[in-house]
DNA sequence: AATATCATTCCAACCAATGAAAGATGTCTG
DNA sequence: CAGACATCTTTCATTGGTTGGAATGATATT
């Protein structure tokens, strides 16, 4: 069990719910109430879930609407503002990657047809930066935006082998969520397909819902080399054979990578395995 | 903000930093330095930019890293993170419209092969939310995340217009901002263009800077019948002649607008009164 | 009309925030 | 290789921004 360091010896419940928590740290909670079901919450509602008094949450949430963090609806409910967007679209890792990628990633759609996907790690999960579907294509489950185990997912095995060593030990150890629709895999048969991926620049990832799809994904480097982001592309089973898609992806991968200034490397595997 | 009055016999030498400033706000402040040609900030620069004794700025930075809003690279500095970027992708103005929009964007810009934009108002400029290029289209002057002015493009028009008869014309009467490379509009042709493009759902620019464009814009309306974005396609000027696109663009709109919930207005000559 | 829920204003106690100063670290320069 | 310079970090006594219960206003529900 993990022991959080407790200063304090009484819990002291009821009295003293947040007292002493930084101001910023109070402001970031109240951002962190919005998800993909909350994206417009009304002040009791953000006090509540941010654990707050009410006029404390007013106070902050006036502030983060002044500055655009924050809008309000003519009802009264909060979302999230245009100008924090705005920020966030600075963000190296989010749309960062996203612009330079994503003319690559429309090749491969024009092409295909199919979901491509594009996706960083944070912490213990992917987080989806991009997603292209067409109007009518098959049930996904992941928006842009949100989050996707590391361990279930194709996107989520790359960037997982593409981390460094102390981390991807950690997260093994660690036991497994389990996801519906996939199917599990033993810590031996994961560590092998892992060194797979490493090795081959492909991973795969067969699922049984929302619907009955594969997943292929490969890895985009930076110039330094590591694994910063993960393509995939996502079809429904049975229909274009993963080897087939294999290439594309793999392809397409290289291409953003090269844009981002990684000089692939000629491998001796990849040159004498005709395989490729 | 307004300046605080000097009646206090403290001067402090001039120098007044922000003293009494809510916390919020000089947390906000440091995002607010981050911008397309300062992704990548040190903390100096950030409390100089800012303007904050570096400790303070240490502090804070310190709470937005601990949560994600800022991460810290390698060599120190900072960049903003993904999940302030997670967050604000929960933004309705920001990649809710988006969400809806960019399968058709993607078929017009699919069958054109030329720079699809998205933009919404915010305040008294746009801020584009989306654009799709191909890796050889010609330049252009906006990224994803950035604003651009009303009067002097076409999705800026096409907001204008929408926009509230209040904004309107507080928005004519202020001085314009020349654009360079867009020849400029007195009020008596703006007030025109505005009701044209009202009443046929197109507004169109030529631009000069920085190289020959024409752009063909539309309205997107949501359920209240109100502009919530505006799509455009921006051609080099001598392709394909503008009112050849138009017709393209404003299906393209018309579809995001019906997916929004807009019920589009049955022309006079069809409407029939058979319902009561 | 009574009840319940939500939003907003007020204010005195209080504690988190502040920033100068100094130390720690790294980087040029002569 | 000192010495000058710049940046980053920690410390700590002071203080002013922050806090949240209570009261009031605004709406919705029974």
């Amino acid at each position: 069990m993990t022991v959080t360091p407790d200063t304090d010896s009484t819990p002291a419940r009821g009295k003293r719910p947040k007292q002493g928590e930084p101001v910023i740290d109070r402001a970031l909670s109240l951002l962190a109430v919005f998800s993909d079901r909350r994206r417009a919450l009304t002040l009791s509602e953000l006090a509540r879930h941010a654990g707050m008094p009410a006029p404390t949450a007013l106070r902050l949430i006036a502030r983060l609407v002044a500055w655009g963090a924050l809008e309000r609806l003519d009802d009264g409910r909060y979302v999230v503002g245009v100008r924090l967007w705005e920020v966030a679209s600075l963000s190296p890792r989010g749309h960062g990657v996203r612009e330079i990628a994503l003319p690559y990633l429309e090749d491969l759609f024009e092409v295909t047809r199919h979901h491509v996907l594009l996706a960083v790690r944070d912490n213990e999960e992917a987080v989806l930066i991009e997603r292209l579907s067409s109007k009518d294509a098959t049930e996904v489950a992941y928006r842009v935006g949100g989050r996707a185990p590391l361990r279930s997912t194709a996107v989520g095995l790359v960037l997982l082998a593409g981390a460094d060593q102390q981390f991807q030990e950690a997260t093994l150890r660690k036991p497994p969520e389990h996801e519906p629709g996939v199917e599990h895999m033993p810590e031996g048969q994961l560590r092998r397909t892992l060194s797979d991926v490493r090795r081959t620049g492909i991973a795969m990832i067969r699922r049984s819902a929302p619907s009955k799809t594969v997943s292929v994904a490969s890895p985009i480097f930076d110039a330094q080399g590591s694994v910063v982001a993960a393509l995939s592309i996502v079809v429904p089973d049975g229909s274009t054979p993963p080897n087939v898609l294999a290439p594309a992806v793999r392809a397409t991968a290289r291409a953003v990578s090269r844009n981002l200034g990684y000089l692939a490397e000629v491998s001796p595997d990849v040159r004498t395995h005709s395989e490729g």
